[in-house]
DNA sequence: TAATTATTGGTACGATCGTACAAGAAATTC
DNA sequence: GAATTTCTTGTACGATCGTACCAATAATTA
């Protein structure tokens, strides 16, 4: 009992070939034909490869979430304070490359909230995963200080990825920073 | 040269329907024959009255926009200082009864920054107009506080939609609140 | 009344949708 | 080698899409 073994690493190469699809041509006109075409296969490899366009959708979701959960994650020993760690997220989610990986995920964010049990995956983690990323949620204090920090960083990311006004909305940023207490992460 | 007068009334009647129909059943995957269905009327009346699909989405996305901006609007005494506006604002866009507006909203929000083509207009206005219902951006400072004041507030909006968690959302809303100095509106 | 325009409904067309099905080649176990 | 499972392709089907077109009625002006 056994047959051919799953291939892991196509998988999650085409995986990621279909994010980078919808992070170049949009998420929510997407259809099997022209994805297909442009990933270089046929419409029924991609049917294989996901089961179905909803669970396709699925992946992509939970895919793009764990991306920029990695980018959102302490690491070094600058993190040491919360303002310092706040400024490195920064830096990093408003970098501009990152910018259509951004725009897909609000457009998923949008989606999902009108569409709670297609994307019930997403809306379980995308508050929760970064409120633990962020101080733990030890005490009632550091729960709020993280919900709102979150909440700050997304809304300016929103206003900076709609106007393109760099100085402005990294100026709200850094006021926003300086009144973060420097307490443990 | 005349003919049957242009009834506005029923033009506006039918756009207001359409954006509670996309309240309702979401608004990515919103199509010509189900909604004249739910609206009591056939498509044709829905191409005639908006003209092709685009331009209804285009309708429906600035009439969103204008009840939002009415409700972020400044208005009574109780706005002279900054603090108690932004608590009145929140107060007014965390009502349960918005939610379904706002999910839309925030669903409109995201299709349109990736495909800044078609919803160019709400983009040029989403973030400069309530921008300008704070504070006006007088001089720099009052600009700031203004842009991190709309991005706090849509970025706990988007928690709350997600978790319903109003405590936690509320209890960091108030924070911030807080640290805002009580200057002119 | 004649002319004109708005509103609504019915029909029809080509395009595209998701996906089921059959088939062949490749990679593994027994 | 036989059996089994994956991977990929090609074909085909019914459903649904946006919308163009025609006809009927209502409301206005000349």
């Amino acid at each position: 009992m056994a047959g051919r073994p799953v291939n892991q690493q196509r998988r999650d190469e085409l995986l990621d070939a279909v994010v980078g699809y919808a992070v170049d041509h949009g998420f929510a006109g997407m259809t099997w034909r022209p994805l297909a075409t442009a990933l270089g296969v046929t419409p029924t490899t991609l049917v294989h490869r996901f089961h179905s366009k909803e669970r396709m959708i699925e992946a992509v979701q939970q895919r793009l979430r764990e991306r920029i959960l990695a980018e959102t994650a302490p690491s070094g020993a600058d993190d040491a304070d919360l303002p310092s760690y706040a400024r490195r997220v920064w830096a990093r989610v408003s970098d501009p490359a990152r910018d259509g990986e951004f725009r897909l995920f609000f457009a998923v964010y949008g989606q999902a909230l009108q569409a709670p049990g297609t994307f019930a995956d997403f809306l379980d983690h995308v508050v929760a995963e970064p409120l633990n990323a962020f101080g733990g949620a030890a005490d009632g204090d550091a729960e709020r200080t993280a919900t709102l920090l979150i909440a700050a960083i997304r809304g300016l990311l929103l206003d900076l990825l709609t106007t393109g006004d760099r100085d402005r909305v990294s100026a709200a940023a850094e006021a926003f920073f300086a009144t973060l207490a420097p307490g443990t992460p």
